[in-house]
RNA sequence: GGCCCCUUGGUCAAGAGGUUAAGACAUCGCCCUUUCACGGCGGCGACACGAGUUCGAUUCUCGUAGGGGUCACCA
């Protein structure tokens, strides 16, 4: 078989939202999978649209992934360069080339007339398409129109009657009507090819051998098979795939930061996991697997588990994921994943003492499931909040204010007196030993304790892992402090 | 509007003529438990509709409805 070729072909207009980064994961791994080469083609051939920095998000994210390709800017291939701007004289002939044979023609109307031709047809009802006036011009009137200077566009010249069928890898063979094809511009007045034209001659040049890319393409491929013909080029695979939805109407859009890769990733989603859940979706891998890692996909991925129709981004799914990857990491790769956020939540001062931050990450790894999560979460141990005495106040636990006045009195002095191992098995052991002999519950001390140390509803880990972090000094300050508020 | 595409639970999705129509997320309940979370067990919940083909259609065909895409000297 002959060596299989994908490419990603961004346009640097913004950043890189997860349906392009799907897109460019897809192309990827079909050529891995064939033990083929992966292609990263910039086209920027739209110099008004160009955004600044959007090159470098583009990099950024494919170095974060691992998605890595073999030919690309900064890694040249034989069929380079990979960025169309850099390309832009090598248009021009091939447009030439088509008029020569016959299957393009020079268009000299001005954008007058075309807008005049749009504003007629949208009253109409109809779409627009170009009513081929210069189709036909004489010879003669070219050359005097060339030589006038008078500015022109290239066109393809459509048949005009019988239809067009390509086959599709998901969406199977479809068929189109020739005269609904448009004579579409192939080189603009500013001698830059369009996108369409620009596309099918470098994926050709680039020996691209499946062309992969959304489905808003599937209604201008019969186009480009048109183009394919004309040259006499072999006509790539096609593997057109359906939208990631944000929801059942709309397409997820650049203009909503979470639809934003390295958005996500500030937001403390892992890497891994955005990319295992968005292979997901629109791609079944037949089991009953869901996780994959790159190197996993790389040789799992089969091209009819590719699905037709949208699926929607559900946030809630990747959460899970993600929170399932954050509890498979070694409690030192969490470590070292977490920090920034542990550091936000503790402050420079408490993050700095190592044994504290690997006991406090111990605790909050089983309960994380975004990193963004956690600074709000472990931020008491830092400082105790303001709470209201309600919390002491628990039906299932059998507490109320006045029982856990009785209890914080009775630890108070326990921690006072103690002078065992300061570890929390060891606290809990003591703890439900003191219960027994004043008679009253493990858990009428216990949740006394973890809401004087927590001053919160809930908190990562119980009272006494909660003691064990925070010393015995601090814990009998934290029980004064409660006693005080409930009025003892 | 023309043309093209899509349609299994709230979401992602298996299934490709005969299945009690998988599994996962979410949700609900129970258990575990020093709060929360994790974990375990269980529940609720779907083939858009109508014809046709067939002994038999979620599965094939045609319509209808709904949704999406596309109709630029943008990509």
């Amino acid at each position: 078989m002959e060596n299989v070729r994908t490419r990603f072909a961004p346009s640097p207009t913004g950043y890189m939202h997860i349906g392009n980064l799907r897109t460019c994961l897809y192309e990827y791994l079909i050529a891995r999978v064939n033990d083929g080469t992966f292609v990263l083609r910039i086209e920027d051939t739209d110099q008004e649209r160009y955004v600044e920095g959007a090159m470098d998000a583009v990099f950024n994210t494919l170095a974060l992934t691992g998605i890595g390709f073999d030919e690309g800017p900064g890694k040249e291939g034989a069929y380079g360069p990979y960025i169309q701007s850099q390309r832009r004289n090598l248009y021009k002939e091939y447009a030439v080339k088509l008029v020569e044979s016959g299957h393009a023609y020079y268009c000299f109307c001005t954008k007058e007339r075309l807008d005049s031709l749009k504003t007629g047809d949208s009253q109409l009802g109809t779409s627009f398409n170009y009513d081929r006036h210069c189709r036909n011009l004489s010879k003669e009137e070219i050359e005097a129109n060339l030589k006038a200077g008078v500015p022109y566009v290239i066109r393809q010249k459509m048949p005009v009657d019988g239809t067009t069928t390509f086959s599709d890898l998901v969406y199977g063979d479809i068929t189109v009507e020739n005269k609904t094809l448009d004579d579409q511009v192939l080189l603009k007045s500013d001698g830059l090819p369009t996108y369409n034209f620009a596309n099918v001659v470098d994926d050709h040049l680039m020996k691209i051998t499946h062309v992969v890319r959304g489905n808003e393409y599937l209604s201008s491929t019969p186009k480009y098979n048109k183009l394919y013909e004309a040259f006499g080029w072999e006509i790539p695979t096609y593997i057109h795939l359906p939208p990631i939805m944000k929801d059942a109407h709309q397409k997820l859009s650049k203009r909503n930061g979470d639809a934003s890769f390295l958005d996500l990733v500030d937001k403390g989603y892992l890497v891994e996991a955005i990319l295992n859940y968005i292979a997901l979706l629109g791609w079944s891998p037949g089991g009953s697997e869901e996780f994959f890692t790159l190197a996993e996909l790389e040789k799992a991925f089969t091209l009819d588990g590719l699905s037709k129709s949208p699926a929607i981004f559900d946030i809630e799914k990747l959460k899970w994921m993600n929170g399932e990857y954050i509890r498979r990491m070694s409690p030192k790769a969490f470590l070292e994943a977490a920090k920034p956020w542990l550091t936000e939540g503790l402050g420079e001062e408490l993050a700095a003492d190592e044994a504290v931050l690997t006991k406090i990450a111990g605790l909050v790894q089983p309960r994380t499931v975004i990193l963004s999560d956690i600074p709000e979460r472990i931020s008491f141990f830092g400082n105790l909040p303001d709470y209201d005495t309600v919390l002491f106040c628990h039906k299932k636990m059998k507490t109320d204010e006045e029982n856990s006045l009785v209890a914080l009195k009775e630890l108070l002095r326990f921690f006072q007196n103690y002078k065992g191992v300061w570890a929390s098995n060891d606290l809990y052991g003591e703890i439900c030993g003191l219960a027994g002999t004043i008679e009253m519950k493990n858990s009428q001390l216990l949740w006394p304790l973890r809401t004087a140390l927590s001053g919160r509803d809930v908190s990562p880990g119980g009272a006494t892992e909660l003691a064990e972090i925070l010393g015995q000094t601090e814990t009998i300050r934290r029980i004064e402090i409660g006693i005080d508020m409930l009025g003892g």
